[in-house]
RNA sequence: AGGCGCGUAGCUCAGUUGGUUAGAGCGCUACCUUGACAUGGUAGAGGUCACCAGUUCGAAUCUGGUCGUGCCUACCA
């Protein structure tokens, strides 16, 4: 083995192996247990996000598969509607062709010969990071099968009123040219103005004074709203306005939506290009008048003089018109939250158009249901409070989109516009009996991404004709996902999954925090402060890194700043870490409903983690190869540290149980570290020194502790399989065959269990006690600077029966730790010699002082413990000089700080009688 | 405007039903290359648990408020 560990050469090679032997697939006769993956974009790349989930389901699978559960993690690819179609588009722009150019039969092809080329990038990814996923099972949301699977569903839903086509307003994307939903448009405030417009009032001489934020969209308006309890204005009502620029007198009305106290308390109306407003047009049945085309420019609507104008453009013209007219009162800096698309970064426009709609109300009712009565449970349980807010309050979905990348609507229309919905065009005339001669054509809209994401849990396991899997592993066992695809995709899919299958979809849904960068920012392009998660496995240079941040930058000193920033964080570049660490850390960090700063110094404690279990291997290995190992445990031969290390590995065994049944990684992966590193290696290793090479001990000893070492350390790696797969797997190859375990490969042997049988308390505090001198030996040594090289004698009163019982058994463990030439114990009635004293419970040790102390220290030392004992005794005495505390607290808490008193008591007596013989010399 | 979080050691975070001397990792200090490991060992230093008030014999923990901070939802033109 080499002398550290090397994770870039065996990471590779196992995965390979894994795959290649089909351990991935289900097997076994267990429970089923299966997690679908949330399926990332097909073209897309790894981010630190997918890290960090995949990390988990991929713990959660190999645990429950070692656990003996028929174990599935289904894997598959989203097509990512929008996303996908614009990189597309956008490279086509770059080679200066569109897609209007190409069409849209050569687009998709396009789109596929795209996902063809980059689609394998996410997958490759996603077995660096270890992933148990099944790849014999690997979808695609367009693949033949589930597409036809989103194709029933919608024919289902229209069949049964419950999908729709509607003309209303809808959130229009300028630029991508398609309608998104109200989750895909992202509102955020932004500096605006307020303008104020006069409309002359007809037959008088006066005005009223409107203020608005878009003073472009008043060429559709058709009235002018006022609060109807408005002192300032209650005798306009019924009156009309000349609307300036336009040849058009629109009413005014009352509405008590207004709200007086904003800007003059008199409203421009403009059905068209307002939700409020197209609302407030249905109550008062005004005319809806658009003025926009499809690119957001002004339409043959509105006056000659504007049409062709783009709405920015058209802002600035109407704004000056109106100012020569007079009319213009006045503009006011004003914040207002501007709507814009997600994808596009565009703002987006209300906008008039025929699109297809699902009725959620009687989906959503049983979806609420589910999780009121608790069939399906969010992690951490607060959320649920949104899933609630949003279900309870939800709008019918808009699941049509403009675009040419996605499942084609499967609904035709005749020359009259009449709708036919059903799976082609030869069973929609059968269907609907409609003669050969009428003339058909395809609805040219695709779905939302979103609609074949809600169908995922069923499609891809075979639902509804190939029922073989979904039978066996649906209802899937846990969903783990972020919070933001809540509503995009988790409470979607409940409803299509309970509408469809009668099933529910996931008995939980696990949230992960989001992870940030060090300083809790957000990681995004444009701050530059991405990280890698395949750059922190295999490491990158600083100038890579640099390049990679800033290739995309424009701008100069944007480019500065992140290239300075880069090379503050990371002078050095970035090392490589190993998938295990960047797992680990994971792990490490994710405790429920936070988000996570992702540090990079933890990342390299978790990497110094594995090479203290490689090298606790080495350890072990080269202490027990070519060496007598006893062929079972028997306890008559085993050493008191051998017992108090099985019986140590059964409480983290325990941990970790309970840890996962509560998705506390962060607490199981503390557990496995603290029992690895400072119970196994720092103590137990050391303890078994003194075993393996003392002459005297019998063979049969030594054989015996080989086992154990052997055998905790395979236990221990099978504990810690599904949080390190790669490493645990290499050392136990080598670990396994000197205990004769048949089997290939650690992930498919059986989780170790806690056995209540297998602790040996008395062990424990036989290992406690000799923690405790050992500890109290070496911080004399320490803080009196003896050389470590230094073998010292040492003398030790006030040992009971028991104590000295110890002192004999185990008193070889304390010559080897603690480095002593000698520990003999001292007469109750023998003089102590001047020494430097450590106290543990009533035992006094002492380190006599012959030229090795100097009394100085020890005065000091001394006074410093008598202090803090002194500190400790006032805050127990208080409680205990309480009458109160003695009257109301439970006895038991009494008599532990009686118990704590008497201790603080008899130390501090000692010590004080230490410092008394000190100043006699 | 409503809702949800968070504020514990220099940094990143734990702290279960109120009872610990408030913990871990990184960083820091001192000493040490001892036959697994310097990606290491041993021993340490470091916290008025954001602030105020209350409940209680007892509060990091429960209640109310204040401040700071992050996010989500909402129609203020």
């Amino acid at each position: 083995m080499e002398k550290t560990y090397q994770p870039q050469q065996l990471e590779d090679h196992w995965y390979k192996i894994w795959e290649e032997r089909g351990y991935f697939k289900p097997q076994g006769s267990g429970d089923p247990y299966c997690i679908v993956i949330p399926p990332p974009n097909v073209t897309g790349r790894l981010h630190m996000g997918h890290g960090f989930q995949h990390a988990i389901m991929d713990a959660l699978t190999r645990y429950e598969r070692m656990r003996g559960r028929c174990a599935l993690w289904q894997v598959g690819t989203d097509h990512a509607g929008i996303a996908t179609q614009m990189v597309v588009e956008r490279k086509l722009n770059a080679a200066g062709s569109s897609r209007q150019e190409v069409g849209r039969e050569d687009f998709v092809k396009k789109v596929w010969d795209w996902k063809e080329e980059s689609g394998g990038i996410i997958t490759q990814q996603l077995r660096r990071m270890g992933s148990s996923l099944d790849w014999s099972r690997e979808r695609f949301t367009m693949d033949e099968q589930l597409s036809k699977v989103v194709e029933k569903v919608f024919i289902d839903l229209y069949d049964e009123g419950l999908i729709y086509r509607g003309n209303r307003l809808v959130n229009w994307d300028p630029q991508l040219h398609t309608a998104i939903s109200d989750l895909e448009v992202i509102s955020e405030e932004e500096d605006g103005h307020l303008w104020h417009f006069s409309y002359p009032i007809v037959g008088e001489d006066t005005v009223l004074t409107i203020a608005t934020t878009r003073p472009e969209t008043m060429l559709g308006d058709t009235a002018v709203a006022v609060h109807p309890e408005d002192e300032r204005y209650k005798h306009l009502i019924g009156k009309e306005v000349d609307l300036p620029l336009c040849d058009r007198r629109i009413p005014v009305i009352a509405d008590d939506y207004v709200d007086m106290e904003f800007g003059t308390g008199c409203v421009k109306i403009t059905p068209a290009h307002d939700f409020n407003d197209y609302e407030m047009g249905k109550r008062h049945e005004l005319e809806v008048i658009n003025i926009l085309t499809d690119d957001a420019s002004i339409n043959e609507n509105a006056p000659e003089a504007y049409q062709g104008l783009d709405r920015f453009d058209a802002r600035k013209k109407i704004v000056a018109d109106l100012d020569s007219l007079g009319l213009l009162v006045k503009i006011e800096p004003h914040k207002l939250k501007v709507p814009r698309g997600d994808r596009s970064g565009v703002v987006i426009e209300p906008y008039l158009t025929h699109q297809w709609y699902v009725a959620i109300q009687s989906l959503a009712e049983p979806a609420i249901k589910a999780v009121e009565d608790g069939d399906i449970e969010f992690v951490p349980k607060n959320w649920e409070n949104t899933y609630f807010a949003w279900m309870r309050n939800i709008q019918d979905w808009c699941i049509s989109r403009q675009l040419w990348w996605g499942h084609r609507i499967p609904a035709w229309y005749d020359e009259e516009g009449n709708v036919y919905v059903g799976s082609d065009e030869s069973s929609v005339r059968e269907k609907y009996s409609l003669d050969a001669n009428i003339t058909l054509r395809q609805d040219e809209d695709v779905l939302d991404t979103w609609f074949s994401s809600g169908l995922w849990t069923f499609s891809t396991l075979g639902w509804p004709d190939d029922r073989e899997y979904f039978d066996k592993f649906h209802p899937t066992d846990v969903l783990v996902t972020g919070f933001d695809i809540i509503f995009f995709w988790v409470a979607r899919m409940i409803m299509m999954t309970l509408k469809f299958t009668g099933e529910i979809p996931f008995k939980k849904v696990y949230i992960t925090g989001l992870v940030r960068d060090e300083h809790g920012q957000k990681m995004s392009k444009s701050k530059g402060n991405i990280l890698d998660p395949i750059d922190l496995i295999d490491g990158i240079a600083l100038e890579d890194l640099i390049e990679k941040r800033t290739a995309d930058m424009m701008q100069t000193h944007i480019k500065e700043k992140i290239e300075k920033h880069t090379r503050d964080s990371f002078p050095e570049g970035i090392v490589g870490y190993g998938t295990d660490a960047l797992r680990y850390t994971f792990y490490s960090l994710a405790s429920t409903g936070r988000d996570i700063k992702f540090d990079i110094g933890r990342m390299e404690g978790f990497r110094n983690f594995c090479n203290k279990i490689w090298n606790a291997a080495r350890y072990v290995l080269m202490n027990t190869e070519d060496k007598a190992v006893a062929n079972s445990i028997d306890l008559n031969h085993c050493s008191i540290a051998d017992r108090w290390i099985m019986s140590r590995f059964q409480h983290t065994a325990r941990a970790m149980a309970e840890a996962m049944a509560d998705y506390r990684f962060d607490i199981a992966s503390q557990a496995l570290h603290e029992f690895v590193w400072n119970e196994y290696c720092d103590w137990y290793v050391e303890l078994s020194k003194p075993v393996l090479w003392n002459e005297e001990k019998k063979p049969e000893e030594a054989a015996a502790s080989r086992r154990v070492l052997l055998s905790v350390l395979e236990q221990s790696l099978r504990l810690l399989h599904p949080f390190m797969p790669f490493i645990t797997e290499e050392v136990w190859q080598k670990v396994a065959p000197q205990l004769d375990i048949e089997g290939d490969s650690i992930m498919l042997q059986p989780y170790p269990e806690f056995d209540a049988d297998k602790v040996d308390t008395e062990a424990e505090t036989h290992i406690e006690w000799l923690k405790g001198i050992i500890v109290a030996i070496r911080t004399i040594r320490s803080e009196m600077d003896v050389s470590p090289a230094k073998s010292i004698s040492v003398l030790i009163r006030g040992l009971s029966d028991e104590d000295q019982n110890r002192l004999d058994n185990y008193g070889f463990y304390l010559q080897k730790l603690a480095k002593l030439e000698s520990i003999e114990a001292l007469g109750a009635g023998d003089e102590p010699p001047p020494a430097a004293t450590g106290l543990f419970g009533d035992i006094e040790i002492l380190v006599p002082m012959a030229g090795l102390i100097d009394v100085e220290a020890e005065r000091a030392r001394l006074e410093k413990e008598i202090s803090k004992l002194q500190n400790n005794l006032k805050s127990v005495s208080a409680k205990l000089g309480n009458e109160k505390f003695l009257s109301n607290a439970p006895e038991a808490v009494v008599t532990k700080e009686k118990e704590k008193q008497d201790k603080a008591n008899n130390a501090l007596n000692a010590l004080q009688a230490k410092l008394t013989q000190l100043e006699a010399l």
